[in-house]
DNA sequence: GAATGTGAAATCTTTCACAGCC
DNA sequence: GGCTGTGAAAGATTTCACATTC
């Protein structure tokens, strides 16, 4: 029974389950912390501390079996089974999400889709008919829906996001640039380059010299 | 002159900067680090932390200037410029991205795209005609391009992420599910909406319960 | 011999709390 | 009176190092 586990341990989970299913398809069934670590560019001991919160699960003088570790750690994270999402905004960006395979194939299954144009309401996008927003709080219960896709432009994102929340939402998947208000019990992952590219420049462009170094701003 | 300044800290401040930028679309000019926190879901003290190691930006019993913090920042982060990106898979997701805006109007401009299949080099998506990865290096060189955004099946990153580092590229921004491998001299954001989503469902699925708790791994 | 699992130490990050300034 | 900037304290995370197991 894991006590108190950190957030940071549960995001590296994923890249774990990740590297070993890459391992499973090249015929690899053991695996030391020490490969993993160089797979993955971390500490061996990280990796084994980061297990230690929810098992053991190697073999001393051994290392760890590829496919048993890679279906423990499925199971950690709730990825044996499948998960129903909806999409809300239906425009580029939201275009392209429906006609992506790979949520589909990792077992999350975007089951509907919704919009605010009456224009676009009634077409099909990616095999699903277009719903109108204020179906949704009738869809997501009718269909189970678990997980919310945002995809509207940044204006209308908290919008859409209490929306969710008040169909008793629990999970949110940001595209839209703009920070997400939610209560403490919903859980929001954000998907934004811009911002992610924000942050690499810092290290491309070197170091920061102040301007006016040591100087009190002027206004 | 900032000695050692904590990557979550470089991190956060574009999202600072966001918020200040819809704060002064807002006409507000003058802001508490107790505003800021409550938009960022943040404490004061660690924005102010987190400001302190660049220099000292507000005053006293006041704030701080929207417009002016909001400038500094984007000087800090070097997004006072125009990024030069190539892209290299242009399938469906690349595609969306040359379609996408997000990029040119944050100042971060694709130049060049690059694929390996030869039934698409010289055809043109977004305005761009698309190269042969052969040619990749020398373009790189000519148009100055400094970020490369890899978005090519996950069985190809590396490969593509090796070629983008001999061309003296720093920065890569990856959209291909796989665990990049490069140099420490260059930068990599990863983004995977199937990764974030893995890591929300163990929030969303309830505490892990080990199935055979405190038992050794079976075989 | 080899590699895990894990307390303890080291390091990093956040929060506190208050002097100093507007 | 209000709010910043910042050392110091508290808390979280990573790394060490070694007893233990295979």
């Amino acid at each position: 029974m894991p006590n108190e586990i950190p957030e940071v341990v549960i995001l590296r989970l994923p890249l774990y389950a990740r590297v070993l299913a890459q391992l499973e398809s090249q015929g690899i069934d053991v695996v030391s912390s020490q490969m993993l670590g160089d797979l993955l560019q971390a500490t061996p001991a990280q990796i084994r501390k980061d297990l230690s919160y929810f098992g053991r699960f190697g073999k001393q003088g051994r290392g760890y079996n590829v496919h048993y570790l890679q279906q423990e750690l499925r199971q950690i994270l709730g990825l044996n089974r499948t998960w129903i999402m909806a999409l809300v905004g239906v425009g580029q960006l939201g275009s392209a999400i429906l006609s992506y395979g790979g949520f589909q194939r990792q077992g999350f299954q975007i089951v509907a889709a919704f919009d605010a144009d009456p224009a676009r309401t009634g077409t099909t996008v990616g095999g699903l008919v277009i719903q109108s927003v204020a179906e949704l709080q009738e869809t997501v219960r009718t269909r189970g829906i678990e997980i919310g896709i945002v995809a509207v432009p940044a204006a209308h994102g908290q919008e859409v996001v209490d929306a969710l929340v008040a169909c008793g939402i629990k999970g949110i998947l940001n595209y839209a640039p703009f920070q997400v208000r939610v209560p403490r019990n919903v859980w929001v992952r954000d998907i934004d380059p811009v911002v992610a590219l924000q942050s690499m420049t810092y290290h491309l462009k070197g170091v920061y010299a102040p301007p006016r170094a040591m100087s009190v701003a002027v206004e």
